[in-house]
DNA sequence: ACTCCACAGGAAAATTGGGGTA
DNA sequence: TACCCCAATTTTCCTGTGGAGT
C-alpha cells in the first residue's frame, strides 16, 4: 500500500447547491408549519370559488417562515387559479407611507408608467389606482411584510387607505395578508381600522432546536449527500437559532457559512468547529453590512462615541459626542445637525446594537445616556473610516488629540 | 426639602426636494 | 417660468425628570 495513503486532503465536494442554504432561497417543504399552511389556505380558500377572502394577520418572530409560507401558498393558490390572481409583496420598511405604499402598488400591479413616483396628491393617485385595479378585474392578494413598521410610523393611515382600496370599491376584490412580529400589533391599530380589519390571525411559533435540525437536515443533504458533515455540527446550528428566539434564517446561515469555512480550509468534513468560526464571522458580517449601509450623519455620530470612548474609558454622554460630532463634521466639511437629532442617532444605532445606553442621572450634573460601544471598536473605526467621504477626515489619533483640547 | 443640571423625548413648525400644472 | 402639492427630514420649542449639591 502506498505510505501516503493516509495524508489525503482531498476536501469534500459539493454535491447540490449551495443556494438550498441561502436567504433568497424558497422550500417546497416547510416542516412543523403544516398548521399554519393549512389554515391559511382555509382562510383564502373562498378565492377558488369567486368570493373574497378574509384579511389575514400574521404574528411570529423572525425566521419563523411567516414570508416564505406566505409565499409558497400564495403561489400555490395563483397556480390554482390561473391568470386572475395577481399578489404583491410590499416591505413595509422601505415603503411606509400612504403616499408611498398606494404608489407602489400602483406601479407593480398596473405597471410603472401609470402614476409617477411623486408629484400627484394622494387622492388622485388613490382614483387612478382603484380604476386601474377595476379594468384588471383581477383578485388581489397585498402582502404587507412588517406592517407594524406601518402603524409605527403614521398611525393607521396607511393600512386605513388599502382597506378603503379593497374594501370599498365595488369591482375591486383584494386581500390583505398582514406580516408581523409585534404580538400587540393588533391593540396598536385605531379603531376605524380595528373595525374594517375583519381578521383572521395565525401565530407562527419559534422553532424549538429538533424543529430547525428537521429544517436543515434535509437541506444540509442536499448540499452534502449524507456524509461529509458531522450531526454534531447540524445539531450546534439547531441549537444556536433555537437560542436566538427559534430563528430558522440564523441557522440555515450559519450552516451556509460552516460550509464555505470548511471547503475553504479544504477540510474534509463540516464540524462543530466550523460552526463557532461561522458564527463569529456572522458577527463581524453583519457589523460591517450594517455600519456600511449607515448615513453620513449616523456614521460620523458612531465615530465620535469611539473617539470619546477613547479619550475617557468611561462611558461617553450624549452632550460629549455631540461637541465631538461638531468638530468631526467641521473636519469632513459637512454641516453638522442638532444636538436633537443626534440624540435620535443615538437610539438608532443602539437598535442596530452598535452601542449600548443607559439612561443615568448624575444628580447636580443632570440627567444623560451613557454610551458605550458594542463590540470590536478598532474594526468598527475601520469600517466607518472607509466611507470615502471621509478620506480627508486624516489621521484619527490627531483629531481625537485636538478634541480632547477642545473639550472643557 | 428644595434646586437645578443636562439631557430625554414628544409635538409642531420649518426646510428640502421631487414632481406636478398653467 | 412661477407656483402648488406632497413626503421626508430637521429644527425649534417644549415639558419632564433622578438625584448630587446645598
Amino acid at each position: 500500500m502506498n505510505p501516503f495513503d493516509k495524508y489525503q486532503f482531498e476536501s469534500f465536494s459539493l454535491k447540490g447547491d449551495l443556494t438550498v442554504l441561502s436567504a433568497t432561497h424558497e422550500p417546497e417543504e416547510f416542516p412543523h408549519r403544516e398548521e399554519q399552511i393549512a389554515r391559511m389556505a382555509d382562510a383564502m380558500s373562498s378565492l377558488l370559488l369567486g368570493m373574497k377572502s378574509s384579511h389575514l394577520i400574521l404574528y411570529g418572530k423572525t425566521g419563523t417562515g411567516k414570508t416564505s409560507v406566505t409565499k409558497f401558498v400564495t403561489s400555490k393558490l395563483s397556480e390554482k387559479i390561473g391568470g386572475n390572481l395577481t399578489v404583491c409583496y410590499i416591505n413595509c420598511q422601505n415603503y411606509d407611507s400612504p403616499y408611498s405604499i398606494l404608489v407602489f402598488i400602483a406601479r407593480t400591479l398596473l405597471g410603472p408608467d401609470i402614476v409617477p413616483q411623486s408629484g400627484w396628491t394622494l387622492d388622485r393617485i388613490y382614483e387612478e389606482l382603484v380604476s386601474g385595479l377595476k379594468n384588471l378585474k383581477k383578485e388581489i392578494i397585498i402582502i404587507l411584510d412588517e406592517v407594524d413598521k406601518l402603524v409605527e410610523k403614521n398611525g393607521g393611515d396607511s393600512l386605513y387607505l388599502l382597506l378603503k382600496v379593497t374594501d370599498e370599491n365595488p369591482g375591486v376584490s383584494g386581500s390583505i395578508i398582514g406580516i408581523t412580529n409585534d404580538t400587540a400589533f393588533y391593540e396598536k391599530l385605531d379603531p376605524r381600522v380595528k373595525s374594517r380589519l375583519n381578521k383572521e390571525s395565525i401565530v407562527f411559533p419559534p422553532y424549538n432546536s429538533e424543529q430547525l435540525r428537521d429544517i436543515l437536515l434535509p437541506r444540509v443533504r442536499r448540499v452534502l449527500g449524507d456524509e461529509n458533515y458531522d450531526e454534531t455540527a447540524v445539531n450546534l446550528c439547531a441549537a444556536i437559532g433555537a437560542q436566538e428566539h427559534g430563528d430558522a434564517r440564523k441557522a440555515i446561515d450559519l450552516m451556509r457559512v460552516a460550509i464555505e469555512l470548511a471547503l475553504r480550509d479544504s477540510a474534509k468534513r463540516v464540524t462543530r468547529e466550523y460552526v463557532y468560526k461561522a458564527r463569529d464571522n456572522l458577527e463581524i458580517d453583519i457589523m460591517r453590512e450594517t455600519i456600511k449601509t449607515l448615513p453620513v450623519h449616523s456614521k460620523l455620530v458612531l465615530l465620535s462615541v469611539i473617539l470619546c470612548g477613547e479619550a475617557r474609558p468611561n462611558s461617553a454622554t450624549t452632550g460629549e459626542v455631540s461637541s465631538i460630532y461638531n468638530h468631526l463634521c467641521e473636519r469632513v466639511g459637512i454641516a453638522p445637525l442638532t444636538q436633537r437629532r443626534i440624540s435620535d442617532f443615538l437610539t438608532d444605532l443602539e437598535d442596530y446594537g452598535l452601542i449600548s445606553t443607559t439612561l443615568k442621572s448624575l444628580g447636580r450634573y443632570g440627567r444623560t445616556r451613557l454610551i458605550r460601544i458594542t463590540g470590536r471598536e478598532n474594526d468598527m473605526k475601520r469600517y466607518i473610516l472607509d466611507d470615502p467621504d471621509f478620506s480627508n477626515i486624516g489621521d484619527v489619533k490627531q483629531s481625537r488629540q485636538f478634541k480632547l483640547d477642545e473639550r472643557i
